[in-house]
DNA sequence: GGCTGTGCTTGATCTGGGTCAAGGTCAAGC
DNA sequence: GCTTGACCTTGACCCAGATCAAGCACAGCC
């Protein structure tokens, strides 16, 4: 478990991704100084698990590159992931001494930690940050509940097709790799990660894929490269309103 | 739709359920005034719809009795819950003119209500309040991910049994009710509403309820009246851990 | 009293996705 | 070049829960 810990007090804040630069929002005011002094990184290679629910968690993090789940298990095994934290998404509970799930690395990684106690502490006196924090916790909260109905009501193949329209959306390299429409990315995550996100088993994950492959919906390039001829295609396999469902 | 309001600037903090009190907790300050005159009550029946997804929403607001339901549903109708507000739960975004589920009464309600754009230029000037907001917010995205797990991994009857044992605990009357470890209470929900919380059909809650019933780990006396004899029973139907997860 | 509508239960049957099992692909290490 | 192991695919079969259908319980109303 390699922990190295990089810059200290001298961290830029340009060096942040776009959330957390928001949570550092008076860069120029003296409170800066403050928040370098609770700040530093950490590096986890995909595979590796971060916290274990129930353990102690002394810092709360945003994360700069890469990708991270947040999952829980059963007794007997079942398992869901519950969390897909993606660059500057925030990480933990300022106010919370132990973990809730577990968390791991689903690809190699880069977070952005804070102490929590001081960061939690700052909370109070600054209001910009929980006001910000709150935003990101209202987003994330969305978010699980267009998850809750992807768990819930969908399809095998809805679900596989939801999923991907997710990545591709959030995935930052599509946009300059489009070509004519077309849209292309790399799966951060295992058929396995994926059946744990979307409440199947990695046998129908990997079916599904095959049945949109077969259909023309998607092209696979190697076992991770997706490649959409044409998204609006893949979003009439979502189940969703053609439309953000804003009316 | 009768939405009378009730009283305006006479109301006083000591109604409010106490998450609610928590937002107010400057009730000495001068504050108050500020709070108090952007506050109403709203009054509504089972089964009345509040606000549909994509309609404007000019309003935020805690539950002060009753229970409320957001869902979602899907263009052929397949719906979703995604959300259960009990008293002193928080209703709606700040910041969001529209409302993004359909909101319905469960059983009759009232609510108490803020204008909801002097309500979040209180939170840029009220540390307090956008503080206990967002502890709200996530405690509520905790609860969406439990109920991830449910919708996710769990068996019909361990459906069941999570949301049995989710509103014996939140349902304020059970303790007064209980005689030697004995709980019972009554469900907000009818059988098509538990279905949408639960991802399942009516036919299927029906069947496991009658199941549980059987089995002697819950009485039903009539449709709605619930009365389960061993507690520790039914969470051992529920797939949880004994403990509450904590080590 | 009977009628109507809403909510609930139960039975018969069907099917999507789980389970079990075999085998394929590819990169790393000897 | 062979072995090993991680990851993925595919096939055969099965079952939990969906679907379709009928009927019950009970409150409100004429």
């Amino acid at each position: 478990m390699p922990q190295r810990q990089l810059a200290f007090p001298q961290v830029d804040c340009a060096d942040c991704p776009i959330r957390h630069r928001a949570v550092c929002a008076r860069c120029e005011s003296d409170e800066l100084e403050h928040l370098e002094a609770i700040k530093y990184y950490r590096n986890y290679e995909a595979g590796q698990t971060i916290v274990w629910a129930g353990d102690k968690m002394d810092f709360v993090a945003s994360v700069v590159h890469g990708v991270a789940a947040l999952s829980q298990t059963m007794e007997d095994g079942r398992r869901q992931m519950v969390g897909l934290l993606l660059p500057s998404d925030f990480l933990g509970r300022p106010n919370r001494e132990r973990a809730t799930y577990d968390v791991t690395a689903t690809t190699d990684l880069q977070l952005c930690c804070f102490r929590r106690v001081p960061f939690h502490d700052m909370l109070s006196t600054n209001a910009h940050v929980s006001q910000r924090l709150l935003e990101m916790t209202l987003d994330e909260l969305d978010a699980a509940r267009e998850w809750m109905l992807l768990l819930g009501r969908k399809t095998a193949r809805e679900k596989i097709a939801s999923f991907l329209s997710i990545i591709a959306r959030r995935d930052a390299t599509i946009n300059q790799n489009a070509k004519s429409g077309e849209v292309a990315f790399d799966l951060p995550l295992t058929r396995e990660a994926m059946a744990d996100y979307l409440g199947l088993t990695l046998e129908t994950v990997s079916r599904q894929m095959s049945g949109l492959k077969r259909d023309g919906v998607i092209r696979l390039e190697g076992k991770r490269h997706i490649v959409i001829p044409d998204f609006d295609v893949l979003m009439d396999e979502t189940g969703d309103d053609a439309d953000g469902g804003v009316f």
